[in-house]
DNA sequence: ATTCTATGCTATTGACTATAGCATAGAATC
DNA sequence: GATTCTATGCTATAGTCAATAGCATAGAAT
């Protein structure tokens, strides 16, 4: 049987995506976060007092898009939200979550772990080069 | 601003994959046809009589998943069921969808070449070596 | 003072995926 | 030959995430 997409990049990366996000989700199964929720708090600690749309801009989330995840967040106390330039909120990690980062740190380097594993360590080391490249 | 996630295979490849997707997507605009049934098609034609399982797992689609695609693409008249081995139904492009699949392939072109002048040319052919490798 | 821009938010829709379960057609096994 | 096993097609449902349109407000710019 022959797949005639093999050198079609639009739907092999598609593919591929999926691979990976079912990976990454995997690894955070504990902490019960999906991926955007666990990128948007590693961008807000990374940059704390933030606003919600400089980090959907970073993350490519559109501002409507941006506001449950942010509501999640701070539901499970995990950030904070303080008064910023005009109508914007700079938005902290809050003491809470700062203590759940470390975990959350250790799912993400263990999903990468088992990606790297599952493609092999040197296309790995390859994808991220041209991945890189196109961020 | 810093952006944590640069190192994460696991985002990075969501990300992209998205920018193809959308890229991919607006190419097929006029056919009104997504990517998943746009790929379905492209596997039936190189495999005329497989069964929707087989499809499925060509291209990681569910079982379940497969239904509502191959009922869509069948209520257009692009493909037609006829009996297979056991239960299966073996599947072929119709001659309408015959008469559509050059359409189908000039959008594909159009949206690879998008995607590759989005991303450079060099950087596009080396994304595709990995991601061969990965399948 | 008025216009412009950015931000946060609501509401809704749509695309795609994941899970669980059911019924049937053959193949395999005893 | 009867029974079990496997693969297939299908239903139903829920969940995840993205896309669109629109609203109100806080400052900046003019």
């Amino acid at each position: 049987m022959r797949n005639p997409l093999e050198e079609l990049v639009g739907f092999q990366l598609v593919r591929t995506a999926g691979i990976g996000l079912r990976t990454v989700n995997a690894a955070y199964g504990d902490l019960a976060i999906r991926h955007p929720d666990a990128a948007v708090m590693m961008v807000i600690e990374a940059n704390p007092g933030i606003s919600q749309s400089a980090i959907g801009r970073m993350l490519k989330i559109q501002r409507s898009n941006m506001v449950p995840i942010i509501s999640r967040l701070s539901d499970r106390g995990w950030i904070e939200r303080n008064p910023g330039r005009g109508k914007a909120i700079g938005i902290t990690v809050s003491p809470q979550g700062q203590a759940m980062m470390p975990q959350l740190h250790a799912a993400s380097r263990e999903g990468e772990a088992r990606l790297a594993a599952g493609i092999g360590p040197d296309v790995y080391a390859q994808l991220l080069e041209v991945l890189r490249k196109i961020a």
